[in-house]
DNA sequence: CTGAAAGCGCTAACAC
DNA sequence: GTGTTAGCGCTTTCAG
């Protein structure tokens, strides 16, 4: 193993010029800088992190901290953020803190402590106030994506806008029997992802007088969750909306195979939209409120390195849905009048 | 921050007295261990891996090196390494490195270098030989699950099985039409997953008698990748088969996806196998070669921590096929006689 | 069984 | 501009 001492000798330097032309801190001159960087190129140089670590105090590496691996928007967040962190030369550890599970805990309690990390990315979690508590003990510059924490900087997309637009476009279509599946019932319409996605729907429909049919039924966010919704929702003839707003694409997916399943046609008896700019989107004639994730893991890294810089940054970026992606045309079933059932 | 030296003074001791009790190298005795335990528990003291790991040359790291996170097999393993390797007490550092992509190179030239873990773990790669002699020149220990690297140390299900097996349940039920979908012609039958799983296809059929019926169209690893080959395989009335052997379980659900929207009906008159256990084949009733990515995770941990404590461990491990889960019935349609057009 | 001292590989003051 | 020196926080000989 070659270290800089091999690198300082073959260039004919000291060890801390060696380091200076190499780090780029400090005068070197040109030529010397020069030579440095062509004698670790001749020998294979790489510094050893751990020995930089120890006196700078900063690592090159940020941990994430996300609840899943498997589901598609973090998966695609994922990705998004290795690339980011990359391009700034940073690694990426990853702590995977499913809700509820041992590791979960063992992360917090046991992992996090170690420090390997300059700041910390957290995707779409909600901490335990102990959790939070050990987050902010960290004394790491700590950034959340989806979810602000109470005084943790971070990025959202506009949940409730987002949401309200995808009902909006299904009202444009002239549906009125629209539910949304994704929202829980206990939760505050203003704290979580699934619950501001609510909001918006609702929003969206009393403003346009549709009020009366507001209704709602709570799924997890992933695939099976929205089929085991839709299988619900769509069940009974009596009672099945003529377009469903779900709170994320995963939840549509699993919606649309529900529905194609009970014989249901989709679009043309039924209509539903989601959020997110699912891959799948396309293949199930999903219309969607696009909001990459890859990008929001883009967002994310620049405002965590805003802070690691020391530089001014914002606080909370919130980011606005653009645009309704149209995958497929959704046309309103015939005889959906202003008086269902 | 506290060091190890508050809490050698803490428990009335010398640092190295500490750093025994702490880490459980050399003698101490068991009221002095036990204070310096306390003494830690008190502070809240955790050991900087940094100082740790220059010292010893150890990092309680491992890196995984995945060239997808966000298709479900890839993802599942990844949660499986997590779990396995937290148990382990063991770090994971995230290198993803897609097929083609510009951080894959940066990744093998610059990220690899820095040596930040005691071995590295590579899920399904396929690396070129440049990539190949960098993972080896890192001098540390590499295994690899899913296809056998030249002289790496492997876990690997034995894909022309699990195929055989899948395909074998369709000629059970009465096909003889049946297509695989998934190898790519281009492939040496052993050297990859795509390959192999297609060589277990024909193995079946000929062993059937049906070798005229050998058919395969190439396909990606994946839902969408599926989907498309699914569309053109279905799409000619006259040419489609009544049952599809899918190489993945991705593909599989794409396939089915596509035969939905094609109108043809599944399982009634298609049949659909595919490998993996994918939390969707219940939605899809999709009849599947259970092989649990996450414990094929478990698996390859276990694999490198033979190879890390140095003691004797195998050097090629093959995961048998053991079961085929069958979500639902799929009959063979009828008439489907042995002269296909 | 315990302590003193050396040093892992590097960067950062500080002199020159 | 460049070299010398002093550690970063820990583990590990080596005496005692």
């Amino acid at each position: 193993m070659s270290g800089i001492a091999d690198v300082a000798a073959l260039a004919g330097v000291s060890k801390s010029t060696a380091s200076r032309a190499l780090t780029g801190g400090g005068y070197v001159s040109e030529g010397t800088r020069q030579r440095v960087i062509d004698a670790a190129r001749v020998i294979g140089y790489v510094a050893s992190p751990n020995a930089a670590s120890l006196v700078t105090g900063r690592t090159k590496n940020v941990g994430v901290i996300i609840p899943f691996v498997n589901r598609w928007y973090f998966g695609e967040v994922l990705e998004g953020l290795e690339d980011a962190l990359l391009a700034c030369d940073y690694d990426l550890t990853l702590y995977n803190v499913r809700p509820g599970s041992a590791s979960r805990a063992r992360i917090f309690e046991h992992f996090l402590a170690r420090k390997r990390f300059d700041g910390i990315i957290t995707i779409g979690i909600e901490p335990s106030p102990d959790e939070l508590e050990r987050l902010v003990s960290l004394d790491r510059p700590v950034v959340a994506l989806g979810g602000q924490l109470p005084g943790i900087t971070s990025v959202s997309i506009d949940d409730v806008a987002v949401s309200r637009l995808a009902t909006e476009h299904l009202i444009g279509l002239g549906h009125s029997r629209i539910v949304h599946i994704g929202g829980e019932r206990t939760d505050d319409l203003t704290t979580s992802v699934h619950g501001r996605r609510l909001a918006g729907y609702i929003e969206a429909m009393e403003n346009a007088g549709l009020g009366e049919h507001v209704l709602y039924v709570p799924s997890d966010m992933s695939v099976p969750g929205g089929y085991a919704a839709g299988v619900q929702v769509i069940g009974d003839p009596r009672t099945r909306p003529t377009a469903i707003s779900a709170a994320s694409d995963e939840v549509a997916v699993g919606t649309i195979v529900a529905a194609r399943r009970t014989g249901v046609g989709v679009p043309s008896d039924l209509s539903v939209v989601g959020v997110d700019g699912h891959e799948y989107a396309e293949m199930f004639s999903l219309t969607t409120v696009e909001q990459s994730p890859r990008d929001q893991g883009t967002a994310i890294v620049e405002l965590l390195m805003g802070v690691l810089s020391g530089g001014p940054h914002e606080t909370e970026v919130l980011l606005h849905p653009t645009r309704l992606v149209v995958r497929s045309s959704t046309a309103p079933p015939r005889g959906d009048g202003a008086n269902p059932s």
